[in-house]
DNA sequence: CAAGTGGCTGGAGCATCACC
DNA sequence: GGTGATGCTCCAGCCACTTG
């Protein structure tokens, strides 16, 4: 018997026939999946036939509207997925091992990452290897983030760390705990404070983010905590960029993130304090799919970010 | 209208054999 | 033993047509 099935699968299944069960899964339809792959409808539908043959299962079910997976078809095609996704790596891993200096790296990042800790990660790596690629996805933060690692658009996501798990298929590493910091400009009035005590801030302009992010929830956490009214929000807003638009002019608080602070070039230009209280954002991680192989570019990529990264795991007072 | 079948064609792969 | 020619088989693709 197990001789019978390995001769099936090497003899007989082929990434070819794989291929295009998945061209024709994604498109929904054998004719549209021809199309696509520049091959005419019988072709397809020969192909899938052979396939149920070959493994002895229906895979598509098939009706006036199209053709959709079966259970059997979708056990197939999310190891397919997965098996083109190590030849790709393979492939990745030859070329990169015959030019050691060039490759291609994809990650996934929150806002915050791509404004902070990752420029920084990409200026050391490019410093050594030039050629090196580096595709940056912008993610937000949401349940479905993780499909990026599963369909394997990303090699890797830099993102906050969820305190309690369920996504058992994931690796996590932890970086560093990420503190935030009450931030103004230069030409503030709050500039010459050494402190900044919470009393002092519920009626000041603030740059918040929408209520329903984890930093405008924490926001209204401490406030309501201390008996004081939240801040009532002068700007709410979750581009980076507008607050640095907006910081210099003296007029605006705002909480950021302490590696944000930490590797941002605006650094010269605003003025941060460690928040009267502990405030925490989750902490910052590495988080790749399980039994996946990275590319030799892509570990080399978070090795670099675990290096940088290296100051923040110090203690508070030790930075900014 | 989408999928399936039948018959055909061209090309790649393989086994065999002759020759050097 | 290595190389090239030859013929056979298999496979992937096409078109025309049928089926549900």
């Amino acid at each position: 018997m197990t001789m019978r099935l390995v001769d099936r699968i090497g003899r007989r299944l082929k990434l070819r026939d794989l291929h295009i069960l998945l061209a024709v899964s994604e498109r929904g339809s054998m004719a549209k999946a021809a199309h696509d792959l520049a091959i005419s409808q019988p072709v397809v539908s020969k192909t899938i036939s052979d396939l149920e043959g070959t493994i002895g299962v229906r895979l598509l079910d098939r009706s006036r509207q199209g053709a959709v997976a079966t259970p059997y078809g979708r056990a197939l095609l999310r190891r397919s997925i997965a098996a083109f996704d190590e030849l790709r790596e393979a492939v990745r891993e030859i070329e990169f091992l015959t030019e050691p200096t060039s490759g291609e790296v994809r990650v996934g990042a929150l806002v915050a990452m791509m404004a902070g800790l990752l420029p920084a990660a990409i200026h050391n790596i490019r410093g050594q290897y030039p050629q090196l690629t580096i595709h940056v996805r912008q993610l937000i933060t949401s349940p479905d983030v993780y499909e990026h690692l599963r369909k394997r658009t990303v090699d890797f996501i830099v993102g906050r760390v969820l305190s309690r798990r369920r996504e058992k298929d994931l690796n996590v590493e932890t970086l560093f705990d990420e503190p935030l910091f009450i931030v103004a400009g230069r030409r503030s009035k709050w500039a010459n404070r050494r402190k900044m005590a919470i009393a002092d801030l519920s009626k000041e302009s603030w740059i918040l983010p929408e209520p329903d992010t984890e930093v405008g929830a924490i926001v209204a956490d401490i406030f309501h905590a201390s008996g004081l009214e939240v801040p009532h929000p002068a700007v709410v807003c979750s581009s980076i960029e507008m607050y640095w638009a907006l910081l210099p002019t003296g007029n605006y608080l705002a909480l950021l993130p302490r590696s944000l602070l930490r590797f941002s070039t605006h650094r010269a230009i605003i003025k941060a304090w460690p928040a009267p209280m502990p405030l925490q954002l989750r902490p910052v991680g590495i988080e790749t799919l399980k039994n996946r192989t990275l590319s030799p570019a892509a570990q080399l990529f978070i090795d670099r970010i675990r290096e940088v990264a290296q100051p923040l795991t110090k203690p508070l007072k030790a930075t900014l």
